[in-house]
DNA sequence: TTAATTTATTGCAATATTACGATTAATATT
DNA sequence: AATATTAATCGTAATATTGCAATAAATTAA
């Protein structure tokens, strides 16, 4: 975040900045809209569906289960990747509960 | 974005990165539910309120505009912010069929 | 016109992100 | 054990983001 400070920001702020952040680039919102498309995954099929290096997805991956969303289980040679609800579900109470911010009290001033 | 191509996702990934960059930086949370909550605001009052130096903010405000998530009047001498409500309700459809995608249907396979 | 006020722009420096080749680690198969 | 398969990690180059001092631009007030 260059040179500002958590600190300087709400927790609520922080978090709904985090969470965007995941969404802030189109590979992480493709493997998520995959994993929601089909019940299981497994990285190799990421790295077919989406045209990123193995090592990329990987990354990818390694971000998303960073903040909760997802989750992995290594199944054999393989790693079952899928998205973890519960946590999906408290992301989306602080995501839309910004998106919702009520506009009709205010007057348009510009 | 790094290396990657918009080409290589769809024009629904891409805008929804898009949205979700912008809204990945706690100074932008800040300066969007500041302006939600009052009606009207010049510059000034942002660059008191989140406690980063005027030329900052002013970056900030110029990405948010760009976005159109909003608009900003001249006034006098200072410029009169607010949030552009039709834009901000169709990048709120974008995202909240983004965060609405169906978990029942899945089996959790991990 | 001059000075004051307010915001935008420019020009960096510091940091973060993205991507991928090469390699490693872990497991499965033969 | 040796080989194959799959994903993670390391190292690094390219690019993007962030923050701010200095300055410019625009408007208002005296």
């Amino acid at each position: 975040m260059g040179l500002a400070k958590t600190e300087m920001f709400t927790d609520q702020q922080n978090k709904i900045s985090l969470f965007a952040k995941v969404f802030g680039h189109p590979a992480r919102v493709a493997i998520l809209q995959h994993l929601f498309k089909i019940d299981s995954c497994v990285c190799g099929d990421l790295v077919n569906e989406i045209g990123l290096a193995q090592p990329t997805i990987s990354q990818h991956l390694k971000e998303l289960k960073h903040l909760g969303l997802i989750k992995g289980n290594v199944e054999g040679t393989s790693v079952c990747y899928c998205i973890h609800k519960e946590n999906w579900t408290v992301m989306k109470t602080i995501m839309t509960e910004f998106l919702n911010q009520d506009l009709s009290e205010n007057q348009d001033c510009c």
